[in-house]
DNA sequence: AAAAAAAGATGAACTATCTTATGAAATATA
DNA sequence: TATATTTCATAAGATAGTTCATCTTTTTTT
């Protein structure tokens, strides 16, 4: 069996939960292995899942009219990734969630994630302090993306997630960054040669 | 006393409620005037309260380096209002939140918030929801930055928030669509022409 | 109702960022 | 390990959106 101690100790930073509502939150996950460039989610079908990631690289996005892609969200360890908007409301997903790297993820379905906030408060309670905790994270990203230029936004995401820049493809960064790969490509340069 | 039957039903809208639950949040509120211009969340201070609209408008937004303002959220009637990062942490506001009309709220503190949610499992479930559609609804505002530009954002807008729009000033618009005043005013005059 | 202040319109000049194109480097695959 | 594929770098030209400055209209204050 995996090592889900990293899972625990996030839920743990949460919220300290029973041990019998820990035992229930465990055993309602599903350990999944993905390997690289396997889709998890794909629009069109209802996100049936949100997943933890205990192993392995995420990337979400969504391809718009002119077919460029945009990423949504990242996610290394410990990160939770799902196409929220489908999987909350239980529609058709508008996101790809794609796997970077072999990986290793504990998978929650919507129905047994309903009946375990359902059957316990303090589950329940859980779930809520996640939900706050992603509504304040977004704000957050849309404050930068409006009062930031490129540079700024690039720079702030680096020093936040350093790890994370590390292992992402730099056309997935920019994306996510709102500019194109040769925009980021030129901010990079210009940063070594400013050294 | 003023008619808060508008908040009992956007309340049963996401969940029925027990009658002494029903009654323990209504209780938990309270009732507010708030005159046009004036600021109920101030960047620096630690936003206590949460907001439910009753009547009236409001705009909460940030001040970058240059002096520019950039509106993070508009609410109306039936709209939440507050500066979340400030509110969920309890840390200190980046955000100004302000009366665009004369309007009268529902105010709820923070700590009362917490004993509520503490106190009953279905209370604390109402809020995991409304957390959990915060989240839905800021993933949208991404996906809608990172794939649209300034004319679609403006459209997209005007037709999913018609009332909205008719009520806010203009520059306040612009800003939230991340865009200037001026660009904002082209658009809108190119639109015309076309007709 | 007049005066002052704020909001909106307009246009010309400017710039941050994008587009397109091409070659080099790195990574994946046969 | 050779070949194909993907990613990254670079640069010139294009453009969506900004800046600045002025004028008109609307709203607020006296």
């Amino acid at each position: 069996m995996e090592n889900i101690d990293p899972f625990i100790e996030n839920v743990s930073g949460k919220i300290k939960l029973s041990p019998e509502n820990l035992g229930n939150l465990v055993a309602a996950f599903k350990l999944i292995k993905v390997s690289k460039k396997q889709f998890v989610i794909q629009p069109g079908f209802i996100a049936k899942y949100r997943f933890y990631i205990l192993k392995g690289a995420f990337r979400a996005y969504v391809i718009d009219e002119k077919g460029n892609d945009h990423t949504i969200q990242f996610a290394i360890e410990d990160w939770w990734i799902s196409d929220y908007n489908s999987y909350i409301y239980q529609s058709p997903a508008t996101q790809f969630v794609v796997a970077l790297e072999d990986s290793l993820v504990l998978q929650i379905d919507h129905d047994t994630e309903q009946q375990l906030k359902a059957s316990s408060h303090e589950l329940e309670t859980l779930f809520r302090i996640m939900a706050e905790k992603s509504t304040a994270f977004y704000a957050r990203r849309i404050i930068a993306n409006l009062t930031q230029n490129a540079e700024q936004r690039y720079t702030e995401f680096v020093e936040k997630f350093p790890k994370v820049t590390q292992r992402l493809p730099q056309y997935a960064l920019a994306s996510y960054l709102n500019m194109t790969r040769e925009f980021l490509s030129k901010i990079r340069n210009d940063k070594v040669r400013k050294k």
